[in-house]
DNA sequence: CGAAAACGATAGTATTACTATTATATTTGC
DNA sequence: GCAAATATAATAGTAATACTATCGTTTTCG
């Protein structure tokens, strides 16, 4: 279903816009499988071109670089968690339950969803977790700022925000507690599979979700 | 004071001891001005080399690249809040108080130290926020975790995940809970000066301590 | 004082991250 | 339907990076 809906990305980020062709359709297919499969140290846009039948020239026509990549799959993601976010609290009206699902979909495991077919979202989200970090965490993050690269993540952030206020219009910290919790379930996936001891984790039962769900709802508390 | 205590690092880190020589005090000395100048990406042992007025080649029979001496300061980064946060909660009974200073600890801006005269605590620290997380992002996480490059983090989380045990022993997801606390105050710096939208900035206030003490007093809570 | 270790100097290699050029194939606009 | 523009493949090449290797000299330490 939706087959064709497609989410708007940011033009800075790439020069070539890869939707529009089948090459660019390819190449971000298959930096996904690569970038899931080798990590962003080892991902070169060689293996990338064999990957996809082209050459390194060729990608290069849509990306400047492997960083810009990163960026153009980690902006698709925040679009995309924008749109779910929005879908999924229509015709909620208590800003209490609206907020406990905003919360779920930041911090939940993502399952295959399908609407978009040349993306996958478990794969996405598997490099989200251990590479988005890198996107940001740089010397051009303020001209990437400037481009509008984290527009998505920050109308997340404010959109949850403002449930956040409605439920308690004092609350001082909505920001810091939204964007905490987007970078901390992220943190948590990639704890409980490599660093236990720092987490807490339960067999059968998804602690992520209830733990930021809990965190969330005591702490906006009056 | 306290002039000759140093900080034992895991050995595995290195190929040989730094703090054993003038070279090797230096090479980390130098590490920290230029990575906090350059950032990891466009930091070299080349660029390291010049600055210490040695050779790549002596550099080299120090550490085996530059990912394992960014785990080294940052290995250090966490012996030295460990240390800190033993000394800080000495005599302190009242656990909630303790839990409150060890908050505080982990989350203030850090200012200069003196007690390790070889290292530039205040760099450090930014080097930390900026950087720390390609140390366990990446492919040989796994390795390094069975190595013990992560047992001071994990002490200082067990540490205070026991403080708040104390308050509240049917707490859940202490561990959780203080990991999310120290990544979570780094990445709130790091949004503070690059990406504003996406946290709570009070003029003149430090607003991460506040807000990390408020979350965890609040979470923790019955 | 002799052996071992540390260091500096130099050289060299494979890979990476690009840039440039040209020939061919495809699309598009008139 | 054809010229012009565009997209791609193929190839080549460069500068920098991330190492590894060798060797002679100095320093240290037992």
């Amino acid at each position: 279903m939706l087959e064709n809906i497609t989410l708007q990305i940011n033009e800075h980020v790439y020069l070539k816009d890869p939707v529009t062709s089948e090459l660019g359709i390819s190449i971000v297919g298959k930096s996904i499988d690569l970038l899931y499969e080798l990590g962003f140290e080892d991902f070169t846009f060689k293996k990338l071109a064999v990957a996809v039948g082209s050459t390194e020239a060729s990608i290069y026509r849509y990306f400047e670089n492997k960083h810009k990549l990163l960026s153009y799959l980690t902006m698709w993601y925040w679009a995309w968690l924008e749109y779910r976010i929005a879908m999924g609290v229509i015709n909620i009206e208590s800003p209490t339950i609206r907020l406990k699902k905003c919360i779920q979909i930041l911090t939940e495991r993502v399952e295959e969803d399908g609407v978009f077919s040349q993306i996958n979202e478990v794969k996405l989200n598997h490099i989200v977790i251990h590479e988005s970090s890198k996107v940001y965490l740089n010397k051009q993050v303020d001209e990437d700022n400037q481009c509008g690269f984290f527009s998505s993540y920050k109308n997340i952030v404010k959109r949850v925000s403002d449930v956040v206020l409605e439920i308690n219009k004092d609350f001082q910290y909505p920001h810091m507690l939204i964007s905490t919790v987007i970078e901390g379930a992220n943190h948590q996936r990639f704890f409980a599979k490599h660093l236990p001891r720092l987490t807490d984790v339960v067999e059968g039962k998804d602690t992520v979700v209830s733990f930021f769900q809990e965190l969330v709802e005591k702490t906006i508390k009056h």
